[in-house]
This record gives C-alpha cells, sequence and structure tokens, in this order.
DNA sequence: ACTAGTTGTCTAGTTCATTAGACAAATCGA
DNA sequence: TCGATTTGTCTAATGAACTAGACAACTAGT
C-alpha cells in the first residue's frame, strides 16, 4: 500500500471489538455478572453494524468471557488476569501461588546447539559456543500460561534438560548444580502478535498479542546462568514489575 | 463465528508477515544493509502468496524499515528498538538520554474529574474523589514514543497541569511542590492493540500493538503521588526491568 | 550480448469482512 | 396479556484480502 490510506491496517473491527470488551473486563471497567452494554449501543460506540459486534461478542462467548441470553442481555461470565511479578527473585511457581489451583510446567524438547549472537552476548560466550536449548510450555489451572524457550551454557550444564525432566522445577535443577541462590539480573520486555506454533499450543485465537520478556538469571556474583525468551498471552497475564 | 474454525484470527496475514519480518530485524536476525530473502523464498516461508508478501514489504518499506531494488533485491535500512529501563527512579528524560536526539514531551489537555475505582485505588483515595487528569505525548527525533494519561489527588496538586505546561519537566513540577526525590512503587504491564486516538496521536497504522504501562511514583516514604498510564508503540520501544 | 535471478505491474477469481434491513424468539414489567 | 426491549437468524450487496498466473523491467555475472 504505498498512495492508498490502509486505514483498516491489516485488523478486524471485529477482532478490534473483542478485544476491547476484554480489556474492559480484564480491566475491571465490568465485574462478573455484569449485563454490557445492548448490541445496539456498543455498535454505536464503535462505530459499527450489529453484526460486526455480534461477531466480536461470539468469540469472547467461545473464550468464555461473556454469555449472552435471548431476550435478556449479554453477561460477564469470568474476568481476571493473572499477575506476573518480576523482581530480583522471580521463581515461576511461588510467582503464580495463590492465583491458580493447579501450575504444571511441561518439557517439549531440548537440544544442543550453537549459540546465536543474542544468546551468546546473554550469556557471556564467545558467538557459536555450544548452548542446550529447552523448551517448555506452563499451564494454570488447564490453561496454557507461557511458551519459554532456555538457554545455557553447555560447559556448566551439560545435562540440564535431562535433569529438568527428572525433577520439574527449574529452581531444584540449580540447586542440583550447586546454586542455591540466584536473581534476575535483567529483563527486556515487548509485545508482538503470535506466530502460528504459539497459537497453536497456547490455545489462542490467531493473530493473538503476546507479552514477550527476555530474562537474564544470574548468580549473586552478577555471572549469567540462564537466558529465557518466555511468552505470555496478553490477554490472560499481566507482568508486575 | 461458533462452529466454524476462524483460522484467520481477524488479523490480516500480510499484516503478521510485516510483523514478523520487523520483528526479525529489530531482533538483530537482520542487520541494517542485509538483503532480505527474495520474495518467493519469504512466500514460501509464509505459507502465501508472492503478492501478499509485498504487500507487507510495502508497509515496512513506508515505514523505512526495508527498502526494494528492483533486479537487486530487498534491502534492510533502519533497525533498533529503543529502550526504556524501568527501575527504582524511572525519569523519563534521563531514562532516554543517548538513544534519541531530541527529546519532547507535549501537553495535549487536562481537566478535573471524579476518580474512577481504579485510580482511587492506586492514588490512596476514596472512588469518587477529585483528581486531575493529564494528557500527554511524548517524542524522540520527531518519533512519538508514549501517550501517557496521568491521576494526582486534586487536593495535594490542584494546579499540577499549569505547572507542567509551564516547567515541563514532571521531575521540575514535582520539586516544585517540595518533593525532591521519588520512587516508582509499582508497575504493571500489559499489551493490546491501540484504539483510533492512539492510532492517530503515534502515528501508527491502525492495527498497531501498544505496549501498556500502569504505574504509580511514591514518595520516599510509600504514600502515593501520581499513577500513570502510559502507551509505547510495541514496534519502537521495548520495556528493561 | 546473453542469461539467470529479482522486483514491478497487470488481470482475474475466490473468500472474508462489513454493512443494511427485516423479522423471529425470548424476557420482563406494566 | 400486552408491549417494549433484547438477542437470534436470514438474505443481500459491497469492498478488502488473498491466490493464481503471466509478463515487463532491472541487475549482475559470464
Amino acid at each position: 500500500m504505498t498512495d492508498p490510506k490502509d486505514v483498516l491496517g491489516g485488523v478486524a473491527l471485529w477482532r478490534r471489538i473483542a478485544d476491547a470488551i476484554r480489556l474492559d473486563i480484564i480491566g475491571g471497567k465490568l465485574a462478573s455478572g455484569d449485563r454490557l452494554p445492548t448490541e445496539a449501543v456498543l455498535a454505536e460506540r464503535f462505530s459499527a453494524n450489529r453484526h460486526t459486534v455480534r461477531r466480536a461478542l461470539a468469540v469472547l462467548a467461545d473464550e468464555g468471557v461473556v454469555g449472552a441470553e435471548q431476550g435478556r442481555g449479554t453477561f460477564v461470565r469470568s474476568a481476571k488476569r493473572l499477575s506476573y511479578p518480576i523482581g530480583k527473585r522471580t521463581r515461576f511457581s511461588e510467582n503464580l501461588a495463590g492465583q491458580a489451583q493447579t501450575l504444571t510446567s511441561r518439557h517439549l524438547s531440548d537440544r544442543l546447539e550453537n549459540a546465536s549472537a543474542a544468546v551468546a552476548q546473554a550469556l557471556g560466550l564467545k558467538a557459536g559456543a555450544k548452548v542446550v536449548r529447552v523448551e517448555g510450555l506452563s499451564s494454570a489451572d488447564g490453561r496454557p500460561l507461557s511458551r519459554a524457550t532456555t538457554w545455557l551454557d553447555y560447559r556448566k550444564f551439560p545435562d540440564f534438560a535431562a535433569r529438568v525432566v527428572a525433577l520439574h522445577s527449574t529452581t531444584a535443577v540449580f540447586a542440583s548444580y550447586g546454586i542455591d541462590d540466584y536473581v534476575r539480573a535483567s529483563t527486556r520486555i515487548s509485545a508482538r502478535h503470535a506466530d502460528a506454533e504459539e497459537t497453536q499450543l497456547l490455545g489462542l485465537s490467531a493473530g493473538a498479542i503476546l507479552l514477550v520478556s527476555e530474562a537474564i538469571d544470574a548468580r549473586l556474583d552478577g555471572s549469567p546462568i540462564s537466558y529465557a525468551l518466555s511468552r505470555f498471552p496478553a490477554e490472560r497475564m499481566e507482568l508486575v514489575v
């Protein structure tokens, strides 16, 4: 599109409406049990046709966020996004304790590879150095919460993947290497659309937005331990610093 | 859409392709001056038609990220996203110093209003209490970087808006109230699509993704000073904790 | 000069997104 | 019971998004 003004920007109206309403619910403007404005009112608010609003509501109903009742209205069903705290000591399971009943971490795959420039820099290695790469997926109450890729120095953690499978907890694995304490050295946060694989694994509708966190965990003396790239569905999670 | 599988998810293919390529460039997989894969190769990689890839590349060319040269290929022109550090002491102008030549903050509007539940809670007030609301827009090197809404207790900062207009810097305005030092009490980060107003003010193409930060600044004793809701274009900024 | 590889442009057809209007079906209060 | 309000379903028309194929224009190496 060089000359024609692309006002639509490639994101369908119904999706933007769905996102906006979901945000009102998650953000607390609409509480669980509240009745939404009528379809006609929403249509006017978003300058859209009632059918377009209905499509947005249908998506939210599919997600379980709202439910329509003929003759009565459309009501908020679920609510609340989980909060993921980021601080000096960031531990996955402790962080979300109390916000969900069951927390599971699934190991997807692992392999050896040569560090890319970004990975090498994060871990303080030379580009091309051997690193362990681990792919994982975490869920709370059966809903996927994060898709993470972790890299570690192969020389220091040669069998990291095997220990993750055996011990399940990252903290426990580090402890098994004699690392009793470690801290978050840096976290960089960005956002983008999910790709096809992420969409599928995280159980999202295509085009969903991800919060992307690039984190480096380090020993107390500052030497880097691991570099993790985690992707959180923005509709289910927020990060708290 | 209740039964039919909506694989498209309301985000156009050309936009997802553009986002993916932009991410490769920003993330460092493609450096400035590098040649992109040919349109045919990209089309195959994204399982799309060559025309669809061309549309994505046209958007990126419009943004100045890439440039096509007939017969030769398409090349990376610009790069790099700005980093916005978030920590105990978060000061807008200091944070971005060194990453851009000129930094400007524009005052858009201000008004008195009654605190919503969220604002009241953040500022430690009762819902409905009088608060000052200030709308602003910050830019670096002429490109808009953040759209911020700030709320403050009216009883403590009755003429905050006027002082912002006069002094330009938030830090200076706080100092004029006798607050020489203040810290970031909490920051919550989420992400969503930009709405129409944000798209226009930030100079984005519609459907762009925003990083949303809700920040509470407080005195050293912990009493809240201000509640700020800032929106950053995810394609231009990342947040660093 | 030729050739292979690459971007630029055109036409055509299919599916998706959005609008428009009409009416049915359910709910609720008067 | 009636009438107003609200969600559910159907048909139809328009424009955007995507695919498909063909060929022109330009570049670089032989």
